[in-house]
DNA sequence: GGCGGCTATGTTACTCTATAACCTATCATC
DNA sequence: GATGATAGGTTATAGAGTAACATAGCCGCC
């Protein structure tokens, strides 16, 4: 268990989980949204694998958890409000669902994605934020949305190189 | 004409879309690697639209284009060789993929997207590449590629922002 | 309290995107 | 012209996402 990366490495995760369910509940208290039972499920599951995990992966852990089993169409509407809220985001590359440890802060999504053990590091960098706008802006062009999804290897499996690379070759 | 976004402004298409096969033959030639008709007709037909295009779309064309009719393995097939020499880039945020206007150079795949027209915008900023190298080199990983996917308007459309809202709301 | 409207979820069916597995054709070289 | 390698054809299916419509729970209000 010494080669869990980084974001996972060091925490109680119990807590970090519940923390961010929490955070979610008075963030939507706040702003006088529902969160119900269903949402705060699939908001759970996805803490609770602290990876990027897709939309049908989600239905069968749904469908294991509870004897509850649900469609695609339950799943998709509860993550679009899990997103519209800012509460997790999304991986494109992956077409995979991750937590936001930070929702209640207005940020863009840049992730480092690691190929061996699948992790997404969020970043929070404004100053990267503003580079891109700024770049963008040079060129004419109102940004609304940043996706910045960096493939490569995480400091825990780049340290394994020669496994992982033997692995994954 | 003078809100043209960059990509798109005061060129001879048919001359540009020349250029960027002749590039790729030479290319291919130079790598020993084989640029077949299938290969070419799809790059051409990416580079002839000069906006993202889906897989599903460029087969239609191809059906329409000669009496070829190609099933989804076979133009996946094209496009996995046309991504792997760099002539494409693969636009996640879409599920589509475009022409690379500088195939030769090794550089990462940098994009503004405008939501109102399609066009994707390639960024030429190897600081902007530094940039985020460095930043996950401080938190130890290593990248291999970078996809950054910048949504929002580009100067054409934000020029016509009233109109635009209005269609998009 | 029961009516009406709103929001959330259930259900069915389907579209779009992508790949697995296997088979055939073409090319390249000896 | 046999042989191995690469490219393309074919069938079927997996994976991701949505449309359209039905039902159920919630809230306010007269």
């Amino acid at each position: 268990m010494e080669h869990t990366p980084i974001a996972c490495s060091h925490h109680d995760h119990n807590h970090c989980i519940s923390d961010a369910l929490e955070a979610a509940r008075q963030l939507c208290l706040g702003r006088g949204v529902r969160l119900t039972d269903l949402r705060l499920q699939v908001l759970e599951l996805i803490w609770q694998n602290h990876k990027p995990l897709g939309a049908y992966t989600l239905m069968e852990m749904l469908a294991k958890a509870n004897t509850r089993r649900v469609a695609p169409p339950t799943v998709y509407r509860a993550l679009d409000f899990l997103l519209e809220q800012g509460l997790i985001h999304r991986i494109n590359v992956l077409n995979a669902f991750i937590g936001c440890p930070s929702p209640t802060t207005k940020h863009q999504s840049h992730f480092l994605i690691c190929r061996a053990c699948g992790i997404a590091i969020e970043l929070n960098q404004p100053e990267l934020s503003q580079q891109i706008i700024g770049v963008a802006r040079d060129a004419g062009f109102a940004v609304e949305t940043q996706s910045l999804e960096v493939s490569g290897l995480c400091a825990n499996c780049a340290g394994n190189t020669e496994h992982s690379e033997h692995r994954h070759e």
